[in-house]
RNA sequence: GGGCCCGUAGCUCAGCCUGGCAGAGCGCUCGGCUGAUAACCGAGAGGUCGGGGGUUCAAAUCCCCCCGGGCCCA
């Protein structure tokens, strides 16, 4: 069934290729636009299970709202530019530095990149088809294309017009394999074993004197320019031996000597870490390092115990602050509070440069080995351990990061906090929690770094003159091609540093910046920069506030916060109204899915062993928003089994209207009530989706089907069906339920939907329309919602509940009649004859269960409930006939006869059981579509066609064809 | 250290906003139904609703504290 389903897929995607379904449905929306923008993948390879979940969440909207008769705006797109694509190609040409890049030419690496990202797209492209997401995929949005690069440059260029593009001086996270800065945005925290290091360091003009400092990063210690104390705390100075060491107090009184076992100690003195402002002390690598010599003499603070409020906390360490200003951001804050030397030691590979002396050459980990072995050898290191902790690391190639002072760009964003998290409050996010994520974000950014020093993004567009230094901030290639007097054919690089500019202010030649900028900034200009593309304007400030956006948590600092931040910064307008965020995909055992583990599972791998239709049902009913995914293929059954049970639904649809008439006229309750029933769950299930509750929709849409239109209303009819009159009710009931029901799922499994439609509902309504897809959502029929049936027939089915259990614990089967039901509940009463045949009985009195022994008793919550088990002949005979006609029909479906098909029955058995067949006998040839039953003692091994067995006699039979 | 989320049956999860008999699916055992069904139904086993305290006639649900897990930030 599975393969079967799988090839009605495949069907149905070349159905509408053929047909051309998807333009007619965007020719058939009339209604206003429903302005929604796909957060770019990035191509970095085949979907993964998490990129699969958020395309089928988008489609579901997204069909939800055509049907609606919204004009959606469903362009898809792709974040082509970045580290992604260029570790990726790092990877293939098995490169490890970034010297490799420049010594295979970085002509030929773009090319690669380029290759990569337009490669890989493609085959994300198929992959996101064949689950049948529609999207516009023949105007996709790539953020490598001119016109899309425009609208960065644009975007950058404003910024500057508003004052807020500025370069600077700052300690960043620096990725050393990389070698590029990277932002807030990207730093990756990783638990990591960093060393743990307890130093001292003497005090100039106090004999034998030493502060205690700790730190994770012995090589910074090389950068040491002061040492901070928090002035409001206490300290203590405490004899070691015959020295004197300070520390602050709440440290001292946690224990910290007896943990680094220094042996006898006792307090001297307590003072205010204020009392040691301006201290002296001499750096611990003074001689490995001269260049700290020369500072000393320049800088009056250099070298000197500072104050922080701030930044010490004597809670953390020793409460004794080591200020390395070129190597923390914090340390440089206080540098720059105190004028200490802001001496770059380190390169862009992380390697000590000439400043560093002794460690010239070393990367940042070597240094750290050997700093510890100095400081040992100096009696210096009290103690050294490793600590585990959480620690930034690159986003891409996982690399700890440095921290170091470089000059770079940024956006000055800064000082709109307030803002920002005043505009961001007119959002509304599903789930609501959300937003306080966001609002924490918000209130936290930093200026945004956007300068790197890499080669496959979008060329910072800033060109600085040689001579004078002046620069200007270009906003499109028409203006580049007019300052420059070239033609420009590809904005990216190399090309595009070779043009150069005449300097306005000096004559000199202005040469672009060789950065490029950060991928946050392409696609985050996302909202302006698809317009040429989406919706063919070349004016970037034409741009509207987007209806709804659906992304993964991670995008709170990803992709959210650099539309909103990008959008309220140079509009003061935001750029979305409502956002849906969605978690991460985790395997069956909530672990992340890592090639490492094994346990990553591939949406190709999902449609090729069951089908689009599952992974669809359960990604989208499976997972509350916000929360992480749990993914394994044992968790897709239950969802299977929805789906066969809704295919069946449909069959016997089918199958009804094959060899029937529908008739509308005198509807039965339960007719009446699957009516209301579905026009409920209509008006339930439209809230859901305007309210984005996805996984609510799933549910109830396929617990309608399931548990309500197969389990109870098709059990329950079953007898009805062989009734002229009554099957043409049943049809007309199941004809006009199914249909809307088609219409409902289309949104959730438009495939299969599809061919339901294709296959039942369209041959049986006569509907001209091609596709479900090109039909309206369904609106619901007031005058058929009958809310009082709805509650009595849930009453009814509590009592059908009740009467099955009596009848197991009786031994009675359900197929076997009885005589009576008793039901304590007037109430039910126009269900009289539901519940006569519900529960397979002669006769339903609406009064108090009798005191007969005959009478077996149990209740509902609402009513007493009994069932008359006593026999009589007749109902002996009944219960014969019907356990071998059961038995007959069975026999006839394997000789695949027709329900129409009339046979010759032959039974033997005993005389006994001949009497009660001889009672019942029209209602065995009924049952078992039999012209003719002949009676005899036995039959022959090979003239059996099955036995049964009936109070304990074997009853065989043969059926006879024609 | 801070923010957010999660913790309910062996497993996957509803229920919590708005307090009122602890639920569903999967798995297991037993029994049953079936001329749409590769399905289904009933019963059973399986729960200190993470722990503690508080509010209340009544707490899985509201409040406080703690523990465990995850994500993000510092």
């Amino acid at each position: 069934m599975l393969d079967e389903l799988r090839r009605w897929e495949e069907y149905v995607l070349n159905y509408w290729k053929d047909k051309g379904i998807y333009e007619k449905a965007k020719e058939r929306a009339k209604g206003s636009l429903f302005r929604f923008l796909d957060g770019p993948p990035y191509p970095t390879g085949p979907i993964h299970i998490g990129t699969s979940w958020n395309k089928i969440m988008k489609d579901v909207i997204l069909r939800f709202r055509r049907m609606m008769g919204y004009k959606v705006i469903d362009n898809p797109g792709y974040d082509m530019h970045g580290l992604p694509i260029e570790v990726q190609v790092e990877k293939k040409l098995g490169f490890r530095r970034k010297s490799d890049i420049m010594n295979f030419g970085v002509d030929k690496f773009i090319e690669e990149c380029k290759k990569l990202a337009y490669a890989n797209s493609e085959i994300q492209t198929r992959q996101f088809m064949r689950l049948g997401v529609w999207m516009n995929w023949s105007r996709t949005y790539y953020t490598a294309e001119n016109s899309y690069v425009e609208g960065v440059w644009w975007a950058i260029k404003r910024m500057h017009e508003l004052g807020r593009l500025y370069r600077g001086w700052k300690v960043l996270g620096w990725c050393a394999r990389c070698q590029t800065v990277l932002a807030q945005h990207e730093y990756e925290y990783k638990i990591k074993t960093s060393p743990s290091l307890y130093f001292k360091v003497r005090l100039k003009d106090e004999e034998d004197t030493y502060i205690i400092v700790w730190t994770t990063t012995p090589w910074t210690i090389i950068g040491n320019m002061a040492i901070a104390l928090n002035p409001v705390e206490d300290y203590v100075k405490v004899r070691v031996g015959h020295e004197v060491w300070i520390l602050s107090k709440y440290q001292y009184e946690q224990g910290l000597l007896k943990e680094l076992e220094v042996g006898e100690y006792r307090v001297l003195e307590t003072i205010k870490g204020s009392q040691l402002d301006g201290v002296r002390y001499v750096h611990p690598l003074l001689e490995e390092v001269p260049v700290h010599k020369k500072l000393e003499e320049e800088y009056q603070r250099c070298h000197t115990v500072i104050m922080s409020e701030e930044y010490v906390r004597v809670e953390e360490g020793t409460g004794c602050l080591h200020v390395a200003p070129s190597f923390g951001p914090e340390d440089y804050d206080l540098g720059r509070r105190y004028s200490l030397p802001m001496l770059q030691f380190v390169d862009e590979e992380g390697k000590f440069m000439e400043e560093g002396g002794y460690f010239k050459g070393m990367i940042t980990d070597e240094a750290s080995r050997e700093v510890l072995r100095i400081l040992d050898e100096k009696g210096l290191l009290i103690k050294a351990g490793t600590i585990q902790h959480e620690y930034p690391h690159c986003w891409r190639c996982k690399t700890p990061l440095i921290f170091r002072l470089t000059r770079q760009w940024f956006f000055k964003v800064s000082d709109l906090r307030s803002l920002l998290v005043e505009e961001a409050k007119k959002t509304e996010w599903v789930p609501s929690w959300a937003k306080n994520m966001f609002l924490e974000w918000l209130n936290n950014i930093e200026d945004w770094c956007i300068s790197r020093q890499r080669f496959w993004g979008t060329p910072l567009p800033i060109w600085v003159c040689e001579k004078c230094g002046d620069y200007l901030v270009v906003g499109s290639i028409e203006e580049l091609e007019k300052l420059s007097g070239t033609s420009i054919t590809d904005v990216h690089r190399p090309s595009i540093d070779m043009v150069t500019i005449r300097c306005r202010r000096c004559g000199g030649t202005m040469r672009r910046v060789p950065d490029v900028i950060d991928v946050w900034v392409d696609s985050g200009s996302a909202t302006w920069a698809v317009l040429p593309k989406v919706m063919g304007i070349k004016d970037f400030s034409k741009w509207d506030t987007l209806d709804f956006i659906i992304e993964g948590k991670d995008q709170i600092r990803g992709w959210f916060s650099a539309l909103f931040v990008l959008a309220v910064t140079l509009f003061r307008k935001i750029p979305f109204k409502i956002v849906y965020m969605h978690g991460f995909i985790t395997d069956e055992k909530g672990r992340a899915m890592h090639k490492s583990l094994g346990n990553v599972i591939y949406p190709e791998e999902v449609v090729e062993k069951y089908c689009a239709e599952a992974l669809r049902l359960y990604q989208v009913s499976s997972t509350s928003p916000g929360e992480d995914q749990r993914f394994g293929f044992e968790l897709l059954k239950p969802a299977i089994t929805s789906l066969l049970v809704a295919i069946n639904t449909y069959n016997f649809l089918k199958q009804l209207s094959l060899y029937v008439k529908p008739k509308a006229e005198n509807l039965r309750p339960e007719d009446r009530w699957l009516l209301s029933r579905v026009n409920t769950l209509t008006e339930e299930l439209t809230s859901h989706l305007l309210s984005y509750e996805l996984p609510e929709y799933a549910r109830k849409l396929y617990e309608f089907i399931v548990e309500d239109v197969s389990h109870f209303y098709i059990q329950l009819i079953r007898d009805r069906v062989k009734d002229v009159e009554e099957s043409g009710k049943v049809l007309h009931t199941l004809t006009y339920v199914l249909e809307k029901v088609n219409r409902l799922m289309a949104p959730l499994n438009p495939m299969l939907a599809e061919k339901l439609y294709l296959d039942v509902i369209r041959p049986l309504t006569g509907d001209a329309t091609e596709s479900i897809h090109l039909k309206e959502w369904p609106k619901v029929d007031k005058e058929l919602v009958d809310k009082d049936l709805e509650s009595l027939i849930e009453k009814a089915r509590e009592v059908i509940k009740v009467v099955k259990r009596i009848r197991q614990e009786q031994g009675i089967k359900i197929r076997w009649p009885c005589i009576a039901v008793y039901v304590d509940h007037e109430e039910l009463k126009p269900l009289a004859d539901l519940l006569t045949r519900a529960c397979n009985v002669k006769k339903v009195y609406f009064t108090s269960p009798p005191a007969a022994p005959s009478v077996k008793v149990s209740e509902t919550a609402f009513c007493k409930v009994g069932l008359d088990v006593s026999e009589t002949l007749e109902l002996r005979a009944e219960r014969l006939v019907r356990d071998l006609s059961r038995h007959i029909r069975a026999t006839r479906k394997k000789m695949k006869l027709r329900p129409i098909d009339l046979i010759k029955v032959v039974v033997a058995c005993s005389e006994e059981h001949e009497k009660l067949l001889r009672i019942a006998m029209d209602e065995l040839k009924r049952r078992a579509g039999a012209s003719e039953v002949i009676i005899v003692r036995e039959l022959k091994m090979e003239e059996k066609s099955g036995e049964v067995e009936f109070e304990g006699r074997r009853i065989a039979y043969r059926v006879i064809k024609g």
